[in-house]
Parts: structure tokens; sequence; C-alpha cells
RNA sequence: GCGCGGAUGGUCUAGUGGUAGGACCUGAGCCUUCCAAGCUCAUGGCCCGGGUUCAAAUCCCGGUCCGCGCACCA
């Protein structure tokens, strides 16, 4: 967490939120640490039955809108991986610092790059760990910050991704993937034949990654396992635009870069559509998903007030980036990243293409096909076998590259190429050399990405952090979840007033309708109505319904339907019920308006 | 990984070198005609491993985990 992400607050109030909703998450079954009988291990939480299905219909809400509303394709690809497919993402590399830690001042050093720089050693990566430590030692290296001896401190390998086996013995090395997105990348060539070869095109994939966290924090914050859901979209980048006018008008808060590096520098409120204009949002497409995103955060309960996009300083960009923005919201006065919006331009599809020897590019056809002079060959085998003999084969090759750059080679009556070093001269008409009329249909591009990566945990952390309130009823103290009816796990309650057999078996009829109807619903009998209705306030249940002598007694028959966050009542006939509350869920029906 | 602080039923907590008490929760029952009411009973705990000691949940060491700061976050 860099000092930009700060912002002051008071913190002894801000504090006794996370905590009591950490609190709260335990006893309620929302998340809480793993393995617990065991010790536990740092990084890893079980999302408990509330938490799951929270966690579950916040998925289902991203897919309705980045995969479905979008028209864009959903997988769901391994979790494991070979490491090929990590040599050429970079993670393996980019993974495997040596870094040592000054004991004096704390400073972390690259232990390779201290070597390399402070001794006869060029290429100190290739060693091993214990070797460094002894040139370290031998050559008495001290800590570049503030001069304290290293010698005898242990140098720490940094790779964050998990590394296994696959299959028996050591011959086949595997992580599980730190991103989702390669799981994507490397399907590629197939991917783009389901999009029957027509860009643009989105694929979405939600899923677990893994990274092996120095010091996982902040409970499902920053964990070891978690999940995301990312969208890849695939994008011509000479001719595709985004469709602006649909998110145009989306008000949003932007953290600039360049306010950032402003001492004076603040959000800014403005819209999409003038962010755009004004180039403070120099991708279009990024622009596209993040007013894509405001609404969508704004529905699962993301409170706006402590929400902001906020882009990435040129120094904090990863490599392949031309331009990111973080959703960010605020928790306990700190900004935590929920969502990176990447313009990762043809870095993943071009790596992949070269380490893996596959086409990871799609055909464009021009709008009129073109004619071009085309310098070819046809060797004469007959001739080149016996000459060449097992070379022959690459001379074909260094002869058609030959006649591609540099076609005046072949105006004499013999052409000279050389082939490992040595030059070789045959005679021109052995070559089959021509220069030909093609026409040319289109062309093979590699598409640019643009990735919008959301951390499902981290938004889930959110959503319950901004539901979370306090307040009064009747003078007693009352906590509850203000979670949205769309995400809340469990949707109604269904109470009998008190214990008694028809009020039981009525209620037990309401719950089995409601159930048949589609809803998450909780029933719940003991001690007396109040404690029922708190009890599923602190769950976030958005209603209860509860059946009285009324109900069982009344000519027409009513329940009465209470309203979470007002405690406000409603009598609605037990026949209309389960319809009524579908609409509410659904959204188009509110409570006020029974 | 380093530094500081911490770890007692499901949750929150009191406590002492002689194996623990409360509150809430949960369960059973009574009572109860709409917001954590009352009464009775019950279930359930000293993070793990060593050491010191007649005796360790308590003291010491190590580990695990949690919080905060530093570092890390491709």
């Amino acid at each position: 967490m860099s000092e930009h992400q700060q912002t002051e607050t008071n913190e002894s109030t801000v504090d006794q939120t996370s905590e009591k909703l950490v609190e709260l998450a335990k006893r309620r079954g929302y998340f809480f640490q793993s393995s617990g009988s065991y010790g536990s291990v740092g990084g890893f939480y079980t999302f408990g039955p509330q938490g799951a299905a929270l966690k579950g219909n916040v998925e289902d809400a991203w897919r309705d809108r980045f995969a479905l509303a979008e028209g864009n394709m959903e997988i769901d690809a391994p979790t494991i991986m070979p490491e090929p497919v990590f040599e050429a993402s970079g993670h393996l590399e980019g993974f495997d610092d040596m870094l040592i830690e000054c004991p004096e001042c704390g400073t972390s050093s690259r232990a390779d790059h201290l070597v390399e720089d402070n001794t006869m050693y060029e290429d100190a990566e290739s060693l091993e760990i214990p070797e460094v430590e002894e040139v370290i030692a031998e050559y008495e290296l001290v800590c570049p910050d503030c001069g304290a001896g290293l010698a005898g401190v242990a140098v720490e390998d940094f790779n964050l991704m998990f590394a296994t086996n696959i299959g028996p013995g050591d011959s086949q090395p595997g992580y599980l993937r730190p991103e989702t997105a390669q799981g994507i990348f490397v399907e590629f060539p197939r991917l783009k034949e389901y999009a029957r070869n027509q860009l643009p095109f989105g694929v979405t994939q939600i899923g677990r990654a893994y990274r092996n966290e120095i010091s996982p924090r902040r409970s499902i914050i920053r964990t070891r396992e978690f999940t995301q859901a990312e969208l890849e979209y695939f994008i011509d980048p000479e001719e595709d635009e985004p469709d602006l006018s649909a998110v145009e008008d989306v008000e949003v808060t932007l953290y600039p870069a360049t306010e950032q590096n402003d001492e004076d520098g603040d959000e800014i409120e403005t819209t999409i559509g003038e962010a755009v204009d004004n180039d403070v949002i120099a991708s279009p497409w990024v622009a596209y998903f993040l007013g894509v995103a405001k609404p969508w955060y704004e529905a699962v309960g993301v409170d706006m007030d402590r929400f902001r996009f906020r882009q990435h300083l040129s120094g904090e960009r990863a490599h392949y980036a031309s331009d990111c923005w973080d959703a960010e919201s605020e928790i306990d006065g700190n900004w935590i990243e929920m969502a990176g919006f990447a313009y990762r331009g043809d870095y993943d599809l071009s790596k992949h293409s070269e380490h893996s020897g596959d086409r990871f590019t799609v055909f464009k056809q021009y709008d009129e096909p073109k004619t071009v002079e085309r310098a070819t060959v046809d060797p004469d085998m007959s001739y080149l076998g016996p000459e060449f003999g097992g070379d022959a084969g690459a001379v074909v090759e260094e002869l058609e590259a030959l006649a591609a750059r540099d076609r005046a080679a072949f105006e004499g009556e013999t052409v000279e190429f050389e082939l490992e070093g040595e030059t070789h001269e045959i005679p021109v008409e052995k070559t089959g050399f021509a220069v030909e009329e093609q026409t040319e249909s289109g062309e093979h591009i590699i598409p640019h990405v643009v990735e919008p990566s959301f951390g499902v945990d981290r938004l889930v952390y959110t959503v319950l952090h901004h539901a979370y309130q306090e307040d009064e009823v009747d003078g007693e103290e009352r906590t509850y979840l203000e979670l949205e009816p769309e995400v809340a796990p469990t949707f109604v309650g269904v109470f009998p007033l008190q214990s008694d057999d028809a009020l039981e078996t009525q209620a037990g009829e309401i719950v089995d309708d409601l159930r048949e109807a589609g809803l998450s619903v909780t029933y719940d009998d003991s001690g007396n109505i109040g404690r029922r209705y708190r009890r599923q306030d602190e769950v976030g249940t958005p209603f209860c319904v509860t059946i009285d002598y009324e109900t069982v007694e009344a000519d027409e028959t009513t329940v009465t339907v209470r309203e979470r966050d007002t405690t406000d009542q409603k009598r609605i006939p037990v026949d209309e019920l389960a319809e009524t509350l579908s609409a509410i869920r659904e959204g188009d029906l509110e409570f006020e308006e029974l």
C-alpha cells in the first residue's frame, strides 16, 4: 500500500467496524480461517454457508453483466498448467528473484544484482542460493542503502507461484496459476475458432488463482488462494472501437496519475464521455469497461461515496500495460484494489505465439484483395539433393529467405548464399526463381487485449463492509447488513409468531411455496419473534415473513412482511407472497409500493 | 521475512504456578398475539511442541496463527 492510497480517517472508529465485521463473519458463517483444527496456515479462508451464497450471487451478477450482457464467452480452465506456459507468460522469470534484506535498515535488495555489481561474477542469477550467500560472505558485501554488513544474512528465494509436479517424478513441473488470464490466453487458437475468427470478441473466466504471498494480511483482502473474475477482450487495434454511447453519461470519480503526482492533486468528478474527450482515460476500451463496471459495482452494493477509479502511476504499471486503472473501495480509511482494467496490447498473445509455435493470430480480410509482386523460388531438388545432401532442406529455406529480402541476388547466372558460415554458389536456373503477381485477401494479425480483472473476494469483503450498519430499534441496539436483495445470501426468513401447531403448519407450507419459487428461505421457530428478526438482520436477510393468528383465522389469509432496513411491516395475502417477493428480488418491485 | 503486541467455550472476555468463571450464542422446557424480555436445565474452552517444576493454561524456548509497521504485491 503506497502513501498516496492512504487517507486520514478516525482510526478508532473504522477499526471497530472491521473488527466487528470479521467477528460477525465468523459467527454468522460468512468467512473464517481454514483448517483451524490443525492450527491454520495464513492466507487461506473458507467461505461459510452465508459467504459462499453471497459470493455465488456476486459471481452470478458478474456473469450476467460481463459475459451474458456483453455477448462474451465463458470458459473454465485448469488451475494447474505446465511450466512452459509460465515461461512464456513471464511469470517464471519474474517471480524467481533472490532477495536479501538488510538486518539494520530493512531494505530489500536483489542478491544476484548485488553480487554482479560488486564481484567478478557476471551471471549470479544462475547460482544456487547457498552459493550466493557464500559469495556475499566472501566479498563482505554490504547493504547498498545503509552500509551494514550482509555476510551471514539469509538470501530468500521469492517465487510467488506454487510449484508442483505433474505425474510421478519431477520430469513435468507445473504451477498453480497466479492469475486466471493465462488459461484464456493459451487457448486462444481454439477460442478464436469459436468466435468464428471475428474480432472483437471476449472470453471470461471465474476461478481460483494462487500466489504464495510473503505476508497475507487483513482477512480475505490478501490471501494465498483467491477468486478472480476476468474478461479478456480481444480487439483489432486498428479498427475496433467500443460503443461509448452506452456508457458516456456514466458519472465516475477518477484519480488520474497526474493528480496523484501533484501535491495539491485530487480526485475528479466527471463522466466517461468527458474523460475520453479530455484524454484523461487514454484508451476508449478501458473507458468503456470502467463505464460498465461502475453501475455494476453500485448494483451489487458498493457504496459509491467510497469508490473510485485510480490510474496506475507509470512506475507501478506492469511492463506490458500501456495504461491501467484500478477500481478501488475505501475500507477503514485505506483504498483497496478491487479490479484492474489494463490495456495489455499484444503482449500475451505474442509471447505464447513465440514460445508455443502455434498461431495466436486472427486472419483479417482486406476490403479489397491486394495484388502484390512477390519473388519466389521453386528449387530443383534433383540438383540440390545430390549437391548438398542432408543440408538441402536448409538450402531451400535460405533461398526462400534470400528471394524475399534481396531479389537482385538472383539477377546473374549464379546466386550466392551463405549456409552455416560458408558461401555457396549455384546456377540461378536451378532455384526456380520467379517474380509473380500474387493476390492477398488479408493478413494475420495479433489481436490486442483489454483486460478487466476483478478480485471477487475483495469485492465480497467490500460489499459486507459497506453493508455493515448499526442503529437503534425501540431503544435496543441493532446490527444489520444492508445487503442488496440481488446478492443477499438468504432472501427471506419465515417465522411462526409463536409456538403453535397451526402457525407452524402454515409456516411450513409457506416455506415450501417460497422455495419452489426459487427463493433462498430460512425457517426459524425458536425464542421470541424479536430475537429471530435480529438474527436475520445480522446476516443481512432483506425480508422476514411472520405467520400470526390473522393468517390462520381470517377469511382472507395474510402474513406480515417486514423489511430489514426500516423494520416496517406490511400485510400481504398468502397467495400473492411468492410472486411479490420474487418481483422484489428481481428488482421489478419496491417494498414501499406494497 | 524483520520488528512490536496478542492467542482462554461458537462469539466476546475475567483470571491465578495447584487443571478455569462470566456474558452473549446454541439446544431442551416453561412463558409469550410482532422486534435481542423473563425463569429452569443442558452442551461447550486455556493455539501447538519442548523445557523448568512435585505441579504449567500461567514461567522460559521454539513453532503456528492474528493485528499493526517495514518490505513484497510481476
